[in-house]
DNA sequence: ATGAAAGCGCTAACAG
DNA sequence: CTGTTAGCGCTTTCAT
C-alpha cells in the first residue's frame, strides 16, 4: 500500500473544513454549498487524493469487488468471457480479484478463501468439472453470492451457461442457408457435445423436411 | 462484502479472551498459550471465522494485492504469463486485482486509478505500446511500484522482458544440434522481430565457423 | 451548511 | 501470558 499521500484529513485542515464535510463534498452531495464543493475539489487535486476504498470497504461492509476464478487460462474462450466480465463490472465501479485453479482442486479452495478473507462481494467460478461442488454448496447455504461460468445439472448453485444445443442448431441453419447441403460434424465424447449434436440433428431434419416440402411444391410429381 | 459471520470479537468472547490475544493466538504467536492457542482455533473453525483482510490492510497499511493490467487478452503468451504470475503471487499470500485496457488508453488510465485507490502495493503492467508512458512515469516518481511486462528502451521504468536475441539464437542451436543444415526464419517487420533475426543469423554464422572448423580437422585437406 | 464523535474489524503499543 | 487503549481512513448519526 505505497504509503498514501493525502487522506480526507489532510484536505480538511488545508481547507478549514471538517473531514466529513470534505468526504460529502467529494461526493458531490448538495448539502455541501457549491463554494465548499469546489474549493475541495480543488485542494483534492493539488495533493493527488486518491480516496483509500479500503477503508470505504471497511465501513460500508462492501468490497466493491469480485473474485473470479477460472480452472484454466489456456481456453480462448474463457479469457475472452473474462475480459468482457472485467469490462462490464469496471463499469459498473466493480473490480476484479483473479485467479486460476490450475487444474488443482486445493489451488481452487485457497483462491476461494482468499477472496472471501479479501470480502468479495460475489464469486464467478468456472470449476473443475470433475471437483465436487461441496465447497461452492456450502458458500450458498452460507448466503454467499456464487455463479458459475458453466451449467451444472442439479447443483444447485447459479450458473449463466452456453446454450450448445441453440448454438449447433443455429450455425447448422446458416450453412444450411448458404446453400450447404452435405453438413457433416466431429464431435468428442462429451457431455456439452451431445447437446450440441442434438441442435445439429435437430437442424438437419427441419431442412430436410423443408426440402422435401419444396420439392413437392416446387416440381409437382405428375 | 456478504455479512462476515464472525469478528475477532465474537471469538474473543465466546472463549472469554480479549480480541488482541484471539488475534495472536490465530497468528499462532508463541506468546499464548498452547491450551489458549488450541481452544481459540476450536472455536474460529465452530464460528467459521474468516478473517477480515480489508481491516487488516486499514492497519498494516498494505494490501498485500497487486495490480495487473493487460492491454489484451487474446494474446496466449500474455495470458499464460499471466497465469504464472497470479500462481507466483499467491503462494506469497499476494492477490491479484486483474483488468484489461482493451487498447483503450482511457481504460487504462481508469485502471490504475481504480488500483490505486484499493491501495494495490504495487503494479504489473503491459502497457499500450503506442501510448505514452507518462501517467506511469509519473507513478515512478510518487514512488509507487511499477514495472511492465515488456522492456522498452529509455522509459526509465522497471520492466521485465524476452531476451529475444537469445531465445532465437538458442532455438537455432538446438536445430542445428539436432543436425539441422537448412533452417530457415520467417520474420515480421518489427523491433523485436530483428532482434529475434540477429541472434538467429548469429547462430547460424557460429554454425558455419564450426563446421568450417571441422571440415579441416575432421578430413584435412591435401 | 458544517462540525463532533462513534465505529467498521483488526493490529500494535503498553500495561500488568 | 493476557487485557486495555489507540488508531488505520472513512462514513454516518446526531448536533449545531
Amino acid at each position: 500500500m505505497a504509503k498514501q499521500k493525502a487522506r480526507l484529513k489532510d484536505i480538511a485542515q488545508k481547507t478549514g473544513y471538517g473531514t466529513n464535510t470534505v468526504s460529502l463534498a467529494l461526493r458531490g452531495s448538495t448539502r455541501i454549498s457549491a463554494a465548499a464543493r469546489e474549493k475541495i475539489a480543488k485542494a483534492a487535486l493539488e495533493l493527488e487524493y486518491v480516496p483509500n476504498h479500503i477503508a470505504k470497504s471497511l465501513v460500508s461492509r462492501r468490497s466493491n469487488t469480485v473474485g473470479l476464478i477460472l480452472h484454466e487460462i489456456t481456453n480462448p474462450i474463457l479469457t475472452s468471457a473474462a475480459e468482457k466480465i472485467q469490462l462490464t463490472l469496471a463499469s459498473s465501479g466493480y473490480g476484479v480479484l483473479f485467479a486460476t485453479s490450475n487444474g488443482n482442486f486445493e489451488a481452487e479452495l485457497r483462491a476461494i478463501e482468499m477472496f472471501r478473507s479479501r470480502m468479495v462481494d460475489g464469486l464467478l467460478i468456472y470449476p473443475l468439472l470433475h471437483a465436487k461442488l461441496d465447497h461452492l454448496k456450502r458458500l450458498r447455504q452460507q448466503n454467499f453470492p456464487v455463479v458459475m461460468l458453466v451449467g451444472i445439472e442439479d447443483s444447485g448453485i447459479d450458473a449463466v451457461g452456453i446454450d450448445e444445443y441453440a448454438g449447433a442448431y443455429d450455425a447448422t441453419r446458416h450453412l444450411i442457408e448458404e446453400g450447404h447441403s452435405r453438413i457433416g460434424a466431429l464431435m468428442t465424447p462429451q457431455y456439452q457435445t451431445a447437446l450440441k449434436y442434438n441442435g445439429y440433428t435437430a437442424a438437419m431434419a427441419s431442412a430436410r423436411s423443408a426440402a422435401y416440402r419444396s420439392r413437392y411444391a416446387a416440381t409437382p410429381s405428375v
